[in-house]
DNA sequence: CAGTCGATGTACT
DNA sequence: GTACATCGACTGG
């Protein structure tokens, strides 16, 4: 109920038309926001990465401009989804300029809004934090998929509404989970001791 | 609790 | 052929 007596401002292009290291801190704490046949689904982003087609060999864009990567390199302010592993989805938020390759990972969402949607897409796990703490189930718990991939975060279908700040102590930083190339870049940016952060426990069961 | 492993589609070597 | 920004089921302690 907190949420819901905020006006929601959702975020413009010009957050997400920078560095993509501050676009990722920054979004720790924002409310992603997700219009899905006529419900709405919000929630609070605790864990991200980021990617970068420069000095990073893990990102999608490392490569050069590809028919899978190419929403990577639009301007910042729209949603990157892709498909891996055969069965998941993933959702990036676009970063930087137009032909830039970036973008920042979202891992790790505290549900607010929408959660009997979600659990019902997750095909309702035993455990609450199970519902969106990882990448594709995330996607999974939001509706999002292929035909998402490219939108833009306008707060028509997706967006990212604006939040207070959060705590500078509360962030914590680490290397990029389920990669192997550069993994030694510390890119990883989460709400620390969040149950809704992937892989590391609750707090409290 | 931690560690291992199969599922399953697609892009790239 | 192989790697893949993952997940869930299963094992053993």
């Amino acid at each position: 109920m907190p949420f819901a007596f905020y006006v929601m401002t959702i975020l413009d292009p010009t957050f997400y038309t920078r560095s993509t290291l501050s676009v990722a801190r920054e979004m720790l704490g924002k409310i992603f926001f997700r219009r899905y046949e006529g419900e709405t689904l919000t929630g609070r982003i605790v864990e991200v990465e980021a990617y970068h087609e420069e000095g990073d060999e893990a990102a999608h864009s490392c490569i050069g401009r590809r028919a899978r990567n190419a929403v990577m390199f639009r301007a910042g302010g729209h949603l990157y989804v892709y498909f891996t592993y055969g069965m998941h989805f993933c959702m990036n938020v676009v970063t930087e300029g137009e032909g830039v390759g970036a973008a920042v990972l979202i891992r790790g969402i505290e549900p607010l809004e929408g959660i009997d949607v979600m659990r019902r897409l997750r095909g309702y796990p035993r455990r609450e934090y199970d519902l969106t703490n990882g990448p594709a189930k995330i996607c999974q718990a939001f509706g999002i998929g292929r035909a998402e991939n490219g939108l833009p975060l306008d707060g028509t279908l997706v967006g990212i509404a604006d939040a207070p700040p959060v705590a500078r102590k509360r962030i914590a930083v680490s290397s990029r989970i389920g990669i192997t190339r550069s993994r030694e870049l510390p890119w990883r940016f989460y709400l620390s001791g969040n149950p809704w952060v992937s892989r590391g426990r609750p707090s409290h069961p």
